[in-house]
Order: C-alpha cells, then sequence, then structure tokens
DNA sequence: TGTTAACACGAAAACGTTTTCGTTACGAAT
DNA sequence: ATTCGTAACGAAAACGTTTTCGTGTTAACA
C-alpha cells in the first residue's frame, strides 16, 4: 500500500525546496530547465497528484456544487441531477447530493452541513415540508453567508436567488386546451393540495383554459389528494379516491393529472370500470417519465425536460461562481448590483401518446 | 454579506489566542470557566461553525464518501443511492456522486478526481464499457492508495475488495421455478448479452431451474439483446425484436426477462399480438421498480431490495474507515490480515402481482 | 521563604498547497 | 572595483483547524 506522494517528500528526495518543486510542476519560468524536468519525472513516476482538499483550503473554493432535493427516487429529480452532473463536469465542477427526504429539518441541516466550506454553492429543489411551514431562512442565511443558491422547480418568492422553473401554468394551460380541442367536454383535474407550487400553478393553468373556452369549471370536478404523509399504503388509498371520484361524476371524458402517478392511476382505475381509453376518456399528464412511455396506453405528457432544468440550473451557478472570482480580481466593489437574480422558464412540450386521440 | 467567521477573528476580537478560542469551543477544562463561556457566547451570537475542509485537511479524512455509477436516472440505482445516503448521513457522512455513464474513461477519470483527498471511500458499481474491456486496473490502484472499495450489484472476482450483491442466480432460479409451478411448459427467456454479469448470472440460473425440473433448454427460446449501443429508438427495436421473436416461438407460455423494461415490453408486444396475461402467457421480471408496480396488470418480480444493498454497502465501507482509525491508535501494526473482504449477498424476494396466475 | 503544583493561557507545529518576497551567486556594465 | 540586473532558488506566510508543549501566575505547602 502507497500512500499518495505530497509535495514535500518529492522536495526531500530531490533535496530542493517545496516551493521549487510546485513552481517547477506549475512549470514557472523561475526555475531552470534542469530541475524542472528532474522534478516533473519524478512526480510522474510517482504519479503525484495534489491534494484536491489542501487546494480547496487554500483557493478557499471548492469546485463542487451541493444538491439538496426532496427525494432521489424520482424519474424527474434525477434527471435533473443527471443534467447538473453534466455540466458541472465539464466546467470542472464536482457534485455533493443531499437528501431532504421532504422534511424540513433535515433540509436544514444537511444545507448548514454543506455550507461550512464544503460547497462553492446550492442548487435546490425545496421540500414539501418547508413549503407547508413557510420557513426559508435557512435559505436567505446561506445566501448573505455569500453561497449562491439556484432553485429549480420548486421555488418561492420569498428568497432573493437565481430560479429556474418549467411553466407549469401554460404547460396545464396547453395540456387542457388540447383536450378541449379534441372534444372532451367535461374535463376532470386530479390535483395536489395548493401549498405545493406547482400544484396550485398547473390548477390555475386547468382553470384558466376552461374559462378561455367559456367553460364554467365545476367544483366537483376536481380532486385533491393529499399525499402530505406518505405511507405504505399509498398507492391503495389514491385509487380508492379516484374511484370514488369517477364513480361521482358519470361524466368526465377527459382527465388532467399534475403529475404521472395521479394520471397511470387515473387510466388503471378508468379501466377497471369499463371505460376505454382515449375512446370514452381522454387523459393527460405532467412530467415524462418512465412510467408514461412504457404504459399501455402510452401517457400523453407535458414533458418538463428534467436533464434542461438541471443543465440551466448548473450553468447559472457556476456562471455566478466564476463572476465572484472576476469581482475579487478587479478593484471594482460591486455594492449596488447583486440583485439582477435570473428567472429562467423551460419550456414545456406535449408528447403525445395513445391515451388521447 | 457577512461571510463566515473563524477562530482567529474570534481570537482577535476577544483579545485571545486562536488554541484558547479552540479549546474552550470543544470545552476543554484546560481554559477558565469564564473564558469559555465568553467565547461561547460569542461564538453563538456570530454562529460559529468550524469550515470543513480545514477539518478535513487536519484529520486527513473527509468524511464523505464516494459514490460512482453507470446511470442516475434508473430506479435501481437512485434506490441504492438513497440507501446509502441514509447510512451514510446517520453515520456523519456526506455522499459525492459521479457517473460514469457506462463509459470507462468516465469512471476513471471520476474516480482519479475524488481519490486525491475527497473523499475517504468509494461505494461503485461498474460501467459496462469497464465490463467488457475487462480493465480494473483503476479499482486496484485507488484500493492500493490504501482508499477503501466496496463495490455492488455489478461487481468482478479480479478486484480485492467488499462486495454487495443480490443472488441473480437463485433469484433466476426462483423466478423460473415458478412458472414452472404455474404450469407453464413452454418459457422463453429474454436477456443481456453475457458480458454483463448480472444478466450472464440470471440466464444460467434460468437454465439451471429448467434442468432441476427435467426440461431440456430450448436455445431458440431464448433472446439476447445487444444494449451496448443505448441508442434513441431502442425502445423500438426492442419491441421488435421482442415481436419476431414471439412470432418464431408460438408455444411459449412463460416469459422470465432480466430487467424490467423487457418484460414490460414483453408485455406490451405479447398484448398486442393477442395473448391475454396471465392467461395465455405469464411473466416475470427481474428488479422491482416503478414500472413493474404501476403496469397493468402488475409485473411480478424478483426484488432486489436496491435500498439494503446501498445500506449495507454504506456500512461495509464505513466499518472498514472506522477500523483503520482504530488501527491507527492502536500500535498494532495489521500487515498480515486486510485480506479479509466481505461478500455480502442480499436476498431476492418474489412480489407477485398480476403478470402470473 | 523557597519549592511545588495547579491553573490558565499562548506559541507553534501540523495537514498540503500556492505565492510573495527575499537571498545568493554570477556575469555584465559603469 | 563597484554597482546592477538577473537567474535560480528558498523561507515563510497563508488558508482554518487541532493539539502538543511550553510558560507565567497564583496558591498551597514545608
Amino acid at each position: 500500500m502507497k500512500r499518495k506522494i505530497t509535495l514535500k517528500q518529492i522536495a526531500k528526495e530531490l533535496d530542493v525546496s517545496v516551493s521549487t518543486v510546485s513552481k517547477a510542476l506549475s512549470g514557472s519560468k523561475e526555475i531552470s530547465e534542469d530541475t524542472t524536468q528532474k522534478v516533473k519525472a519524478f512526480a510522474k513516476l510517482y504519479n503525484y497528484r495534489p491534494n484536491n482538499i489542501a487546494i480547496s483550503l487554500k483557493n478557499r473554493k471548492t469546485k463542487t456544487i451541493g444538491i439538496i432535493i426532496p427525494e432521489i427516487v424520482h424519474h424527474f429529480f434525477s434527471t435533473v441531477i443527471r443534467g447538473i452532473e453534466r455540466v458541472a463536469n465539464r466546467r470542472g465542477y464536482n457534485v455533493i447530493v443531499g437528501l431532504s427526504n421532504e422534511s424540513f429539518t433535515k433540509e436544514v441541516i444537511n444545507m448548514e452541513l454543506l455550507a461550512n466550506g464544503s460547497i462553492d454553492g446550492f442548487v435546490l429543489s425545496i421540500s414539501k415540508e418547508t413549503l407547508l411551514k413557510q420557513d426559508y431562512h435557512h435559505f436567505n442565511a446561506t445566501i448573505d453567508q455569500g453561497i449562491p443558491v439556484v432553485m429549480f422547480d420548486r421555488v418561492v418568492a420569498e428568497v432573493d436567488c437565481d430560479k429556474v422553473i418549467v411553466d407549469d401554468h401554460k404547460g396545464a394551460v396547453k395540456a387542457v386546451s388540447m383536450l378541449i380541442d379534441k372534444d372532451c367536454k367535461n374535463i376532470a383535474l386530479i390535483t395536489t393540495m395548493d401549498y405545493v407550487s406547482v400544484g396550485r400553478l398547473r390548477t390555475q393553468g386547468y382553470l384558466e383554459a376552461l374559462s378561455n373556452h367559456g367553460i364554467e369549471a365545476n367544483p366537483n370536478m376536481i380532486l385533491k389528494i393529499d399525499d402530505s404523509l406518505d405511507v405504505e399504503n399509498h398507492l391503495e388509498i389514491l385509487e380508492n379516491e379516484i374511484e370514488t371520484f369517477f364513480r361521482m361524476n358519470k361524466v368526465i371524458d377527459g382527465v388532467f393529472a399534475v403529475n404521472e402517478l395521479y394520471a397511470i392511476t387515473a387510466m388503471k382505475v378508468a379501466r377497471k370500470l369499463g371505460y376505454s381509453i382515449p375512446e370514452d376518456m381522454q387523459v393527460i399528464g405532467f412530467t415524462d417519465g418512465v412510467l408514461s412511455k412504457h404504459a399501455t396506453p402510452g401517457l400523453t405528457t407535458v414533458s418538463q425536460h428534467g436533464q434542461k432544468i438541471g443543465e440551466q440550473s448548473a450553468n447559472l451557478l457556476i456562471d455566478r461562481l466564476e463572476a465572484e472570482d472576476m469581482e475579487e480580481d478587479s478593484y471594482i466593489v460591486n455594492t449596488d448590483r447583486k440583485k439582477d437574480f435570473i428567472k429562467m422558464v423551460i419550456e414545456t412540450e406535449i408528447i403525445e401518446r395513445e391515451s388521447t386521440k
């Protein structure tokens, strides 16, 4: 077992100073051609690599970005991570992930842990519990400490930072409009509780699309699912709720669901009740994941382009980090600006499959 | 914007030395009650938190573990990550993830990057390309450097380290035996190319189950999919291959597929060809993901317990890391042992759903 | 009164780098 | 012969900690 070699060891072996070794390896012309060659050869032989931690300490930056998400076993979030990792990697950064598990406390703890020098900036999506409590002090605190934050998808106006979102509202409008165009007369909505911002926005989109077409919204046609407690038999409860919902509203011939799971489950229940899809009932979901693609019939969905969201988020963050670097070099202290945060909107796209005519 | 406060700053403000502050905060009884209180109060007021990087450098350990996986948008892998993150978090570690994207080069680069001080150990699953090239020098090199490695799922005998695997062989035997018990007379296998070890093992299990029941394997009933190039229209190709396969073997009344996607697709194609499931054809897949659970009919699968795999891997790694700590303290240099690596086998479990009778 | 022990604290090294600022030596210029 | 410039290198500080080893002060004891 040969431990990693350090500058100091090289210096001792070659009987020069640490500074000389460091300079030689970085190709400084302060050092003679001769010693430079010697040092480089020796370093190569022993496979010298600078210690990241030492460099991080010296430079006071880690070249890693922290990701905080509510859940990782989730197609959308893992897609976003993939996007983040991709550009991070390309631009010389690592990613370190923390899972909040939809819990406020875990979110806070995770952020505090990483904020103490482990990362240069955050890309995150807010946990449900945090949204419910509306307590955003930890975000503002880290921003206050000079650590940039980029929020995606589940964002909130109370925090001043760059944001990358999907146009949930418009996406919903498009979806519902499509159902109307395809001759649905009684379109139901299956959504979440209002405190989840994306659920709320998609609900608003549903309402707007109806009103755009002169259709009056019927509160009975809206089913709000409370998934705050993620219990074991969540799926069963979901199915039952949808079933009673469908039984009480026999006229439904179109469904817009704010996520994939609700849409798939709606299709399953509908089939069980004797509807055939898309003939008797058309369904559109939100989020284009594996379920939509591989369901039978394939589910028409509003795609969020998770990877793009991740890529944009990472770019935004790294841009800001490197802008900071520049500022330090120039002596112009930029006190006024700083507030021009970007809100980037990723366009949704409807992917038509077999669940619509 | 108030930057993070350091020991030195506290020391200056309170007009004591850095050492005093450090000791006071750690509750050393070397420091008087009086100053301890003063320091602690000040630290609390300014929300002092020690800098992780500095501590890492000092202790020569980072308390973070590196995860290298081929793909993150994948139910099994993200489940494993969740497991790793869970125990890592509980035991005071962070996780930093690198994606190999099934590429040998990215795997190597990612590992080298992290091995230079960023992490204390690795949990990883080998990329397909690496398996194909059979070049494992980077694993052995990092182990040689004294960095512990735990491999899961896609493991390889050429590398000496702890391993956590699923009993692929036995799982396959169980699945195929179940099909036989349920009166399938002509059981097909849909699998991957042999260089993917899990595919190979599951194939062997299939063959063994048949032979156990005195059934002769028919090569025509085995379909090997080449998914080495993950092209855009992969899905279409897959469907076509399965369709011709089914058309050429009309007697098939049972299918064992080595992953979820193949199983789901098989069901889809079968239905298209007029089979009804499970009456005319029963199907069992491997890996219990979202697809299996939400497909209609629900897919009977061999569950791998990804989260458990992740948890065990992390525990194994951290155990070894902390054992090293102990060794450093005791003066007994343990030169002989070191070789007792653990191979942990996670039992599979068949989850019955509607795709079998 | 002189010795000792406990107490409270500070100086400095160490982790592995990078970088600034000397310092030495030597050849060239005055 | 003195000054100057430059090439080639080393010392030391710095990043933020922790920890070992002093050191000075005071109180207790003989």
